[in-house]
DNA sequence: CTATAATATGAATAACTGCTCATATAAGCA
DNA sequence: TGCTTATATGAGCAGTTATTCATATTATAG
């Protein structure tokens, strides 16, 4: 007999979907794309955004959760910047898989 | 003056958040993961993913219409598999980020 | 202390999502 | 033709999410 059985557990299969689900709004790929050209803080994030400051504070603290970004105080102003290796590599494939051919077979 | 701007358009955000989106859900993720080892056809997939038949299908279709997964028909039966180069990459990466380290440094 | 600026948080709400049930479509077989 | 099996689709519903508004927190300046 080779009945396949489920290759992935429960709670593997949720920590997984949390990550992408963590980066399925455009909100935050906005957020994501902003810092990964460098840290910023928040009220900037916001306008560049386009989105309220309350918006953006409840998105940042969602990346924060999954610990996909990490702060920095600076008087009063908070810094957001990219905390994870991982993120710039999903980036970069979820992007080309959108049809723009980012990296990887440049050759159409 | 060295003002920032956002690195990317509305629809391109929209776009990758599309794909992350198709990924952030456990029954997605449960149906990638078992379709990484081979095709399955539809009720073998509901079963080991535990929901009803109407469910997979739905489901399948959203990786279908987000272009993760393919099919082939071999009688009244409807196969399906991977059907991106990325999805293991990504797959593996969101892997790594949740604590299981998988692949890349193995070195622990 | 008070006033101001930057950020975070809670509530409310409209929009979306994942599931099941019922039904439709399509293939194989008598 | 009719009957059965496999898959897809539409409707409805419960749960979730992204946003804004109002307010709270925290830091700085006077």
């Amino acid at each position: 007999m080779n009945k396949r059985t489920l290759p992935i557990d429960n709670d593997t299969a949720e920590q997984i979907a949390w990550a992408f689900q963590g980066l399925g709004d455009s909100t935050r790929i906005k957020l994501i794309a902003i810092l990964l050209e460098g840290e910023m803080n928040v009220s900037d994030l916001a306008e560049l955004a386009g989105i309220s400051q309350s918006g953006v504070s409840h998105q940042l603290r969602v990346l924060r959760n999954l610990h996909f970004v990490s702060t920095r105080r600076e008087g009063q102003q908070i810094f957001y910047r990219i905390d994870d290796e991982h993120i710039t590599d999903l980036y970069l494939l979820a992007y080309a898989h959108s049809g723009h051919q980012a990296q990887e077979d440049e050759n159409v």
